[in-house]
RNA sequence: GGGGGUGUAGUGUAGCGGCCUAACACGCUGCCCUGUCAAGGCAGAGACCGCGGGUUCAAAUCCCGUCAUCCCCGCCA
């Protein structure tokens, strides 16, 4: 780790160089200012009391008082405050969200925040900002009551705001947990095509992309490829990647494009071993999350999750059953977003999971892959796993035998002949299988409490959305 | 694809027929302040109320259209 600063500290001197013309200097405009000091993180001041060190960020916040100043930098790793002393300083040039580095000695001062800060001695100014910006990167979001689509209009300024930057640290470790716990399980990481020949699979619209002189589509879901790769003899694949839906839906839990954690299992016996393994995934990657970032669910007042040793596993039919009972409520055929709601309530109040598999569902409702439940060929085995009132997981087992897959497409009018790039592998030895797929941006949104899906997207594309 | 709501300074809101020459907060500009930390004090700039049309003696306010945007449903992760 302290390699891997050193080697980024090493790479922005080298940098700095290139970008020289633009850079402002300011007091005490010393141009070989002390090149050969090691830039220290902000959160690893308070190890160095008493000691010269070089800072580099932005300014957080600039508070003048008489001929004193107070500039609270912020970098990656955090926040600390800097001192700058009456006629030294360069007043006027400075401003909040200015990008500075300064050298200055830490000191222990009971009247600065965590009685920690810098006397500055010398600063720089890298790049100071050219028009107020839009969002206030330093008051609390409760505060300054930023829209949400002001937020994604200015999307890079917005980041810098820690309320709203610190999804996206959870969002990596998130995906991080998945791809550590699935590799320690003998997963193999593969990247599937994102452009491809034909909507096959159905269920949802796709977008059409021109491809020299045919028309290709932007994957829905890597489904096709993860299970021919299954076949292909690796057994167990995950993917991380983005999937596109060109459905015109326009509401809080859905984007265009977002990112899909998938895996797929060969060998299985039954659907359970792939909730057993989600089970144990999840319980890793939120324990994971637990323990790397703490600060972050602080800030959106966010509990992990517990995940029980076994999530309860409901039927869709007990599930609409249940439904009906406690609230009398009717579903028909699935479950509408309320009886998501209600069905999490239940399963919280009375058998103390915030998870739950809902399992079977009826094979008109599912795709053509889907296997076929034994003792019910109306129905399937696959399920999908709701997360605090929202679903986050579809999955199931497929179909492996090749004669039944073929027959499965028939019956839905379609035309095997077109799917012959998927069934290859189905003719040669195709073991049992199955897999699911976790939205990686609901399950983010899920685990912070955030209102809108688009809190959990870097730069969402949504129904009106392409820039930024 | 269907339905509902909202557009007012840089940001977030108030005002919803005449008291609007449009208010408040934060931000911004200037001055003051040597311990601030959602800093404070004083002074100031900034909006033809999304756009187009209509009703009226009078429109930010009511009506129609249009554009933008948010949300709900279907579908899904």
């Amino acid at each position: 780790m302290a390699d891997l600063q050193r080697l980024y500290a090493a790479e922005y001197e080298n940098c700095k160089y290139l970008f020289a013309p633009y850079i402002q200097f300011s007091y005490p405009c010393q141009r070989d200012l002390n090149m050969s000091m090691k830039r220290t993180w902000i959160s690893e001041v308070k190890g160095h009391i008493g000691e010269k060190v070089l800072l580099k960020g932005w300014v957080h916040t600039l508070r003048p008082i008489g001929k004193l100043k107070f500039i609270v930098l912020r970098d990656r790793t955090g926040f600390v405050q800097a001192k700058l002393k009456g006629e030294k300083a360069p007043a006027a040039e400075i401003k909040e969200e200015a990008a500075i580095q300064i050298i200055g000695t830490v000191v222990e001062d009971p009247r600065a925040p965590e009685g920690i800060e810098v006397d500055v001695e010398e600063l720089r100014i890298l790049s100071s900002p050219v028009e107020i910006p839009p969002i206030q990167i330093n008051r609390p979001l409760a505060v300054i009551g930023v829209r949400l689509e002001t937020a994604l209009d200015h999307r890079t300024l917005s980041l810098r705001h820690p309320e709203i930057g610190s999804v996206f640290r959870v969002r990596a470790e998130l995906i991080w947990a998945f791809r550590e716990y699935l590799r320690s399980q003998g997963f193999l990481e593969v990247q599937t095509p994102k452009i491809v020949a034909a909507g096959t699979e159905g269920g949802t619209a796709l977008f059409p992309v021109q491809y020299f002189e045919r028309t290709a589509y932007l994957a829905q879901s890597p489904q096709f490829y993860k299970q021919m790769l299954v076949g292909a003899g690796y057994e167990r694949v995950f993917e991380v990647g983005p999937v596109y839906r060109a459905e015109q839906h326009n509401t809080v839990r859905h984007l265009n494009e977002y990112i899909s954690l998938d895996y797929e299992m060969g060998f299985i016996d039954d659907f359970r071993e792939i909730t057993q393994v989600e089970t144990e995934l999840l319980r890793f990657m939120f324990e994971h999350i637990g323990r790397a970032c703490p600060k972050e669910l602080g800030l959106y007042k966010a509990e992990v999750p517990r995940v029980p040793k076994e999530i309860p596993h409901i039927t869709l039919a007990d599930a609409i059953e249940i439904l009906k009972k406690r609230h009398n409520k009717q579903c028909e055929g699935d479950l509408d977003p309320e009886g998501e709601k209600l069905l999490c309530e239940y399963t919280k109040e009375e058998l103390g999971s915030e998870f739950v598999f809902v399992t079977h569902y009826p094979r008109a409702t599912r795709p053509m892959y889907a296997m076929p439940n034994e003792e019910d060929p109306t129905l399937t085995n696959t399920f999908d796993l709701l997360c605090r009132g929202l679903e986050i997981t579809t999955g199931g087992q497929r179909i492996h035998p090749y004669n039944m897959l073929v027959e499965s497409i028939q019956s839905r009018g379609l035309n095997p002949s077109d799917f012959d790039f998927y069934l290859e592998i189905f003719k040669y030895g195709m073991p049992p299988h199955g897999g699911l797929a976790i939205g990686a941006e609901r399950l983010t949104a899920q685990l912070l409490n955030l209102t809108n899906i688009r809190e959990a997207s870097f730069f969402p594309r949504d129904r009106t959305r392409i820039v930024p």
